[in-house]
DNA sequence: TCAATAGTGTCTGTTAGACATTATGGA
DNA sequence: TCCATAATGTCTAACAGACACTATTGA
């Protein structure tokens, strides 16, 4: 009898500026996420982190569940159900062996149901960004202003102004400097900043229609 | 053998001024969601919408999947995984019998899975209106400026400014006045609108730091 | 006439974005 | 020295929220 359901996993990173998804390089021209049967007695978020945890090699920086996808799509697993996860490493983790870095975007040569929750992931991690911290788990714990910049501006897919952005920050009181300073190429060096959330007051003022049909 | 997996239904709408979801009054002091088990043959959307439609009589307003829920807390189905839909019925729409509009928030009686089903929707619903018209999609297809404000204080859970809201709204391009009229009680008699998004730019222009930790 | 609600015009403080300028390194 | 990037100050247009006012009904 087939399994019952499967486990999904789309680890998320930022390789060369835009956004990763950990696959492994199955055959010449198929990729596959990793998955596993469900372990019917665990709860999900464990069984996901302790997947994650073994595929990366270490612990995700970020994890929520993508969804369940439970057409007739294919799947690896013959399953008909599959719940999957979104994990986030930081930029710079290393792809295990037998596995790669491949875009998000893009042609990815996964089996269709996987490639419906890759198609998700973009949306799901640009909506989330404003309500969880996305954009600091794809940054190593030390980053520069410019480098956090360019994470929003990547998951936005906009520029920002970088003035703007900088007093918006300054208001969140998301950051905190470092006495650390990193020099890179030409240019006057950048200060490190880590992510340290001091729970101020930060509420929503203005209400948006950000939807059309 | 117990069942694979079953498919919940969590039916919102509006009742006296609150969230409610409609449940089954099972005996004394139990509720429980609509629910059915899982067809794994059909998509599961398409499976949500068919139960919704059963239970409500009618097709509801929005479909949107909350997601899947695989402790080992307690379901009636026995089945180790549910996965979780929200559909919504306008406001008015009447309770089938056997069931009843319960509130959203406060003690549910619910079986503790669904119990967590029904924890998570306010905050779904708070952050999906944001992307999509889930206040109209609560209010009857003509409702008042004023009926829609109140739906939006309900969801965002604060006052909001009346000649703000309105010209927030006015910009945003999403109703369209009708030439009907109401009289309700005393006052002045409020013009109907409809929601008719012509769709005319309506980027974010700002960005927001919503998060804490 | 009074009370209650709908709807609108004006003012003001806040802020996003534009622009310009200084600061500081490497080439 | 020139160039590239970091960091910051100032200005302005847009806008959210406050306030006040008019409009229109039922009691």
């Amino acid at each position: 009898m087939t399994p019952v359901s499967s486990l999904d996993i789309v680890a998320c990173t930022v390789e060369e500026r835009e956004l990763a998804m950990l696959a492994r390089t199955a055959g010449q021209r198929t990729r596959e996420l990793p998955w596993e049967v469900l372990d019917p007695l665990a709860p999900l978020e464990r069984s996901a982190l302790r997947i994650a945890r073994s595929v990366l090699g270490e612990a995700p920086a970020w994890v929520a569940q993508l969804g369940a996808y439970g057409d007739r799509a294919s799947h690896p697993s013959k399953c008909a159900l599959s719940v999957a996860f979104v994990v986030i490493a930081p930029a710079g983790t290393r792809a295990p062996a037998g596995m790669a870095w491949v875009p998000l975007a893009g042609d990815s040569k996964l089996p269709a149901r996987q490639r419906t929750m890759a198609a998700d992931v973009t949306a799901m991690l640009r909506v989330r960004m404003h309500t969880a911290p996305i954009a600091f788990r794809l940054l190593p714990a030390r980053f520069t202003l410019s480098e956090l910049q360019r994470m929003y501006e990547l998951l936005l897919e906009r520029p920002l102004h970088k003035a703007s952005f900088r007093r918006t920050l300054q208001a969140s009181a998301l950051v905190e400097a470092t006495e650390e300073w990193r020099s890179e190429g030409r240019g006057r060096p950048a200060q490190l900043y880590r992510y340290a959330p001091r729970s101020e007051a930060n509420a929503r003022r203005s209400l948006t229609f950000d939807f059309l049909g």
